[in-house]
DNA sequence: AACTATTTATAAGA
DNA sequence: TTCTTATAAATAGTT
């Protein structure tokens, strides 16, 4: 948009890169704002310059914009079961771990119920300290230890969907490049 | 920048303001990925329509530019050139959900760690009845909103990506569907 | 969803 | 860096 028109690739020229890059986050966060403003929409935008530094934008704020987006309240979709049908058995076995953790899910929450339960019960009988104090303790401990539990699980479950959706990718790409995006730091 | 100018005000025809939501928020991310593309930024945008519906983009990812926000320390990431205009959308969406769920259980297993340490601090100090009676009691009350909430936030992740697995699936039977089923319920 | 008259963003240049 | 300006790009209103 200017006396020239540019090529989509990198900036090669590092001084000219950072120009640009301050012109054109100007420009976005100034779309953001618009955007906001006529819509009453809500935005947040990070961005890093290429030489690392962060700028943000947000309306009303980054973190209230992140936090709703982080925390989205769905309903459960309804699982289509679609497994017998399928061509694909890489599909089935995805679907059939996902299929898994829902029921671990449910079976954690159980578990914390009745830990919750417990909490409320320490919580009623509060009067009493020395008894409540020895059993608040041992409450404490194993809601940390049904914590890490469930802690462990998810993990677990979660790194098999991931093998499994590489193996996914991987089979509907044939000759593309593997998934590096989807790596994540082991814990 | 058309026909006509307009005032920087909210639209208020609810219809209009759909469309020029929809016209923005697409120009907006086009905007994103040219200065991530040209200046080789890291760029996460978050929006919410009036209608409350999410739209994301992320350049890697949303994630992981948003992290690296909120931990701003860590080394540069190398940016691997991953747009939001990738020709497989749906599988780029279940793709970053997948990483979703690992950042989250990273978050919560900082917190979970955080609380081991308390719950710690209180068995060490059991010498003080009075006092450990209600630490302990306020560190279970803790406990079990940590607890709730993580199952939540998994309970959560794990909704999404079921959904997009259903997408996923339906983009590979030969006569494709509308991908309905997709679709976020307004907050 | 397309079209186009205009406005806006911006690439170069100063 | 900031400003100026020619031009590319985005988009408001329309069909």
């Amino acid at each position: 948009m200017g006396r020239r028109k540019i090529e989509m690739k990198m900036v090669k020229d590092n001084s000219s890169r950072q120009v640009t890059f301050s012109k054109r986050r100007t420009g976005l966060f100034k779309k953001a704002n618009e955007l906001a403003t006529l819509c009453g929409a809500e935005v947040a935008i990070v961005v890093f310059s290429p030489g690392g530094k962060p700028f943000s934008f947000g309306h009303p704020t980054v973190d209230s914009v992140s936090d709703r987006f982080l925390n989205q309240d769905q309903e459960v979709p309804n699982v289509k079961a679609r497994a017998g049908s399928s061509k694909n058995a890489k599909v089935d076995r995805l679907n059939q771990q996902l299929v898994d953790v829902m029921k671990l899910l449910q079976a954690e929450k159980k578990k914390a119920q009745s830990l919750d339960q417990k909490a409320k019960k320490a919580k009623a009988s509060q009067t009493c300290q020395t008894q409540i104090n020895e059993l608040s303790l041992h409450e404490l401990e194993k809601l940390k230890g049904s914590m890490e539990e469930l802690r462990e699980n998810v993990k677990t479950r979660v790194c098999e969907i991931e093998a499994s959706f590489s193996l996914l990718l991987l089979a509907q790409k044939p000759i593309q490049e593997a998934d590096m995006s989807v790596t994540k730091k082991a814990n």
